[in-house]
RNA sequence: GCCUCGGUAGCUCAGCCUGGUAGAGCGUUACCUUGGUAAGGUAGAGGUCGCGGGUCCAAAUCCCGCCCGAGGCUCCA
C-alpha cells in the first residue's frame, strides 16, 4: 500500500463521474470542503490485505499526533502505484483503513472510490506536512518501509550484494593464476581492462563515446526523444544494417539446427510458473496494465520459449531441442544514466537460442557446438577473436569437476580469459562464458553468450520421457551467437573509430555498407550511360546508386567519401569510348582501371556467403531525402 | 535513481561570464556554371534560443522547476 500524508488548511473535492465500474454508489454529487485536517492519499497493491489496512492505519494515527490533528480524509488516490489491487480487493480495504481509523480517531471522512474527482488543496507549509510511506504485507512487525528506497527489492538483488566471487585468469593450457598475481602482457591489455573493469569497477573518462557520432554522421541510429530513453529510431542505412545482420545470425542458427519461433512481447506477472523466475530479477522491466492484468515486456526470449517447450511431447530420443527467435524487441528497463548510444539500451534486438538438453554430458556436447558457432558468426559479422575478450563463470563445484572441458574451450579460444569463480551457485546456471567487446574508452560490453542452466527445467516444468520410462527436466542452454544485434554495430563503428585513430581508413564490411558501388557521371549527359552501368550492377545485386546531382565531380567523391562508399566509379566521355572503367578504391586510397564484369566479381567475392538486399533508399541521389552528415 | 556538464536554424556550433535588433559554416531553394577523382559562384528562405515559471523597463543571457542528452557513481541476470 502507498501512503501520502498531507497536513492541510482545506482541502474541496467534487465527484464529476464513474471512471471503472466497480466504483461505488454514492449519495450526492456535490462538492466536499473539510478544513484543517490530514489527507491521506491511499493507493492498494497487489497483495494487501486486512492486516496491511491496520498497519495504514497505526502509521496514519502516529502522523495525525505528531501534527497534533484529529481529523481525516481518506482519499482513494490510484496514481501512487503501479502495482494496484485490483478494484473489488482495494475498495474493500479503503473501507477497512476507514473502519480501523475511527477506532481511534474522531473525525474521519472517505471519498468515493472509483470516481473521477476534481479536488483543490492547500498545504500546510511547516517540514513535517508532507509524509510518504509504503507499507507492505512482509513489513508487519516493523510496520512500515520509507518511501525512499520503497521499491521492491527481488531477491536476487540483495543476495548478489553478498556475493563472493574469486577472480583468475586462465590461460591456453589450462593454468589458473589469481588476476592479482597475472602479469598481464603487452597483447593482453584488452584483457587487463577488462579485468579492472569488472572487478576494481574504475571506469574513469569523460568523452562522448566514437560510435554515437558515428550512428549520426552515417544514418544508421539515432535518439527518439518522443519514445522512452533508450528507444532508438533506425535510419534507412542503420535499418537495412540490421536486417542483413538478422538475417545472417537467423540462418546460422537454423543451420546449426535451431528452430524458429515467435513468441509473445508480454507476460501475466501473475502467471504461476512466471512469478518464481520473475522475483529473482531486480526490478528492472516495463511494466503495462491491461485490464485487470499486470503484464511486463519480455527481457529475453526465456519465458516464451519455456512456456512453449513445456507444452511439447518430448522423448529423449528427440533431444536436443533447440529453440531459436531473435527477439524484436526484447526490454529491459535499465536505469537512466546507464543508457549510451547503441551500447546500452532500454529496447534490443537478442537473437537467443535454447536447448533441451538429455543431461550433462549432452549440454557439453552442444555446448562446443554453440561455442565454434559463436565465434565464427562474431568472425563473419566483422569482430574476430581478436577483437573480443572472453569471460568465463563458474561455480567452484562445476570446475572440479569439469576442469578439461572448461580447457578445451580456453585453448580453442586461444587467449587468456578471465575467469569469476563462486564458492556457490546462486544463479540459474553452473557455467556461463561471454565475449566482451573493449572500446576506445576501456568500456566492456558482452556480445556472444552460452549458459548451463539446471534451474529452469523444472521450474518450468519442462518434461521429457527418459529410456526407462520416467520423466525429467532437461539442462537447458542459453546462447546468443551474436549478441544484441544493436550491440554488434556499436562495436563495429567503434572498431571503425579505433582504425582511424591509428591513421587507418575507417569502414564497414562490405555487407553491411547501403551503397557498395557509386557511379557518378561527369556531366548530365553521361546520366544515362550511367544507369546502364546501374541496371547491370543492381541485376548482380550488387547494391548501387548513382549521384545524378548537379554538382562537381569532386564534391561528388568528396561525399561518396564521407559516407564510407568503398567503390566509386566516373562516368564520363572516357568511360562512355572504351570497356573498361576507372574504379575509385576507398580502402586503398586509389583508382583501378578494371571491367565491370571485374568490379562485380569483386564485390560479389567479398559478401560471398552473406544475405542480400537490395538498397533502401531510391537509387538516384537527386532524389532522396537527406538525413544527417 | 544520484552528482557534474550540456540543449541556440535540418546538421555542427559561436553568442551567455558583463541583460539591450539572434549569428557562422554545412545543408536546402532559385539562378549562373557543364564539370575528370575530397567542398565552383551569387542570391534567398529558414529560429517559440529544450519546456514552464520568476526577477527586470528589458531575458538566449540572471534565478527556480521540469524534459532530453553526455560523462561519472551505481548497475549490467
Amino acid at each position: 500500500m502507498r501512503l501520502l500524508q498531507l497536513h492541510s488548511d482545506f482541502i474541496e473535492y467534487e465527484p464529476i463521474e464513474k471512471e471503472i465500474r466497480d466504483a461505488e454508489d454514492i449519495a450526492s454529487k456535490s462538492k466536499v470542503r473539510l478544513e484543517d485536517l490530514v489527507v491521506a492519499f491511499v493507493a492498494v497493491e497487489n497483495g494487501d490485505d486486512e492486516s496491511v489496512a491496520k498497519a495504514a492505519v497505526d502509521e496514519i494515527k502516529k502522523y495525525l499526533d505528531t501534527v497534533k490533528s484529529k481529523k481525516l480524509l481518506v482519499y482513494p488516490y490510484a496514481h501512487l502505484s503501479s502495482d494496484l489491487a485490483p478494484p473489488v480487493a482495494a475498495v474493500g480495504i479503503i473501507k477497512s483503513v476507514e473502519d480501523f481509523a475511527k477506532e481511534s480517531i474522531d473525525q474521519v471522512y472517505r471519498a468515493p472510490f472509483g470516481w473521477t474527482k476534481s479536488f483543490n488543496i492547500k498545504v500546510k507549509g511547516h517540514p513535517l506536512a508532507e509524509n510518504a510511506k509504503e507499507i507492505s504485507k512482509q513489513a508487519e512487525h516493523e510496520h512500515v518501509g520509507h518511501s525512499h528506497g520503497g521499491e521492491k527489492e527481488s531477491s536476487a538483488l540483495k543476495a548478489e550484494e553478498k556475493l563472493q566471487s574469486f577472480w583468475y585468469i586462465l590461460q591456453p593450457g589450462g593454468q589458473m593464476t589469481p588476476v592479482k598475481e597475472y602479469k598481464f602482457k603487452k597483447q593482453d591489455s584488452n584483457l587487463q581492462v577488462l579485468s579492472n573493469y569488472e572487478i576494481t569497477k574504475n571506469r574513469t573518462v569523460n568523452e562522448q563515446p566514437a560510435h554515437v557520432r558515428l550512428m549520426k554522421k552515417l544514418a544508421i541510429a539515432d535518439y527518439e526523444p518522443a519514445s522512452d530513453a533508450g528507444n532508438m529510431r533506425y535510419y534507412p542505412k542503420g535499418r537495412l544494417m540490421k536486417s542483413l545482420i538478422e538475417q545472417y545470425v537467423t540462418r546460422r542458427v537454423m543451420e546449426y539446427g535451431g528452430i524458429e519461433v515467435e513468441t509473445p512481447i508480454m507476460y501475466d506477472t501473475k502467471h504461476p510458473s512466471m512469478e518464481s523466475y520473475f522475483n529473482r530479477f531486480p526490478a528492472r522491466q516495463y511494466n503495462i496494465a491491461s485490464d485487470n492484468k499486470q503484464l511486463f515486456l519480455r527481457f529475453a526470449a526465456c519465458f516464451g520459449q519455456f512456456l512453449m517447450a513445456k507444452d511439447f511431447n518430448i522423448s529423449y530420443k528427440h533431444l536436443p531441442v533447440k529453440l531459436y527467435e531473435l527477439t524484436r524487441y526484447s526490454f529491459r528497463r535499465e536505469k537512466s544514466g546507464e543508457l549510451v548510444g547503441l551500447r546500452r539500451l532500454r529496447a534490443f534486438t537478442m537473437p537467443d537460442c535454447h536447448a533441451l538438453c538429455r543431461d550433462l554430458a549432452q549440454a557439453k556436447e552442444e555446448f562446443r557446438k554453440r561455442f565454434e558457432l559463436s565465434i565464427s558468426v562474431l568472425d563473419n559479422l566483422g569482430l574476430s577473436s581478436e577483437d573480443v575478450e572472453m569471460a568465463i563463470r563458474f561455480t567452484e563445484e562445476f570446475y572440479n569437476e569439469n576442469k578439461e572441458f572448461i580447457a578445451e574451450l580456453i585453448n580453442r579460444f586461444n587467449k587468456p580469459v578471465l575467469v569469476e569463480m563462486w564458492k556457490e551457485r546462486f544463479f540459474y546456471f553452473t557455467l556461463k562464458w561471454e565475449f566482451n567487446y573493449i572500446d576506445g574508452l576501456g568500456k566492456a560490453s558482452a556480445l556472444s553468450t552460452d549458459q548451463i542452466d539446471v534451474e529452469n527445467g523444472k521450474r518450468y516444468n519442462i518434461e521429457f520421457v527418459e529410456e526407462d520410462g520416467s520423466m525429467k527436466n532437461p539442462i537447458i542452454l542459453h546462447n546468443s551467437p551474436s549478441g544484441a544485434v544493436e550491440r554488434v554495430i556499436y562495436a563495429l563503428l567503434e572498431k571503425s573509430a579505433k582504425v582511424s585513430k591509428t591513421g587507418g581508413i575507417p569502414s564497414l564490411p562490405l555487407w553491411l555498407s547501403h551503397t557498395q558501388v557509386r557511379v557518378i557521371p561527369v556531366s548530365q549527359d553521361h546520366v544515362k550511360y550511367c544507369e546502364k552501368i546501374l541496371a547491370e550492377l543492381t541485376s548482380s545485386q550488387v547494391r548501387a546508386d548513382i549521384d545524378d546531382r548537379d554538382e562537381t565531380v569532386g564534391k561528388k567523391i568528396r561525399e561518396s567519401e564521407t559516407e564510407w562508399v568503398r567503390y566509386a566509379i566516373v562516368i564520363g566521355d572516357k568511360e562512355m569510348n572504351s570497356a573498361r572503367l576507372v574504379v575509385r578504391d576507398r580502402s586503398e586510397g586509389k583508382q583501378r582501371e578494371i571491367t565491370l564484369q571485374e568490379l562485380i566479381d569483386e564485390v560479389k567475392a567479398q559478401t560471398k556467403d552473406k544475405p542480400y538486399l537490395p538498397l533502401n533508399l531510391p537509387q538516384r541521389l537527386s532524389t532522396r531525402p537527406q538525413i544527417m552528415v
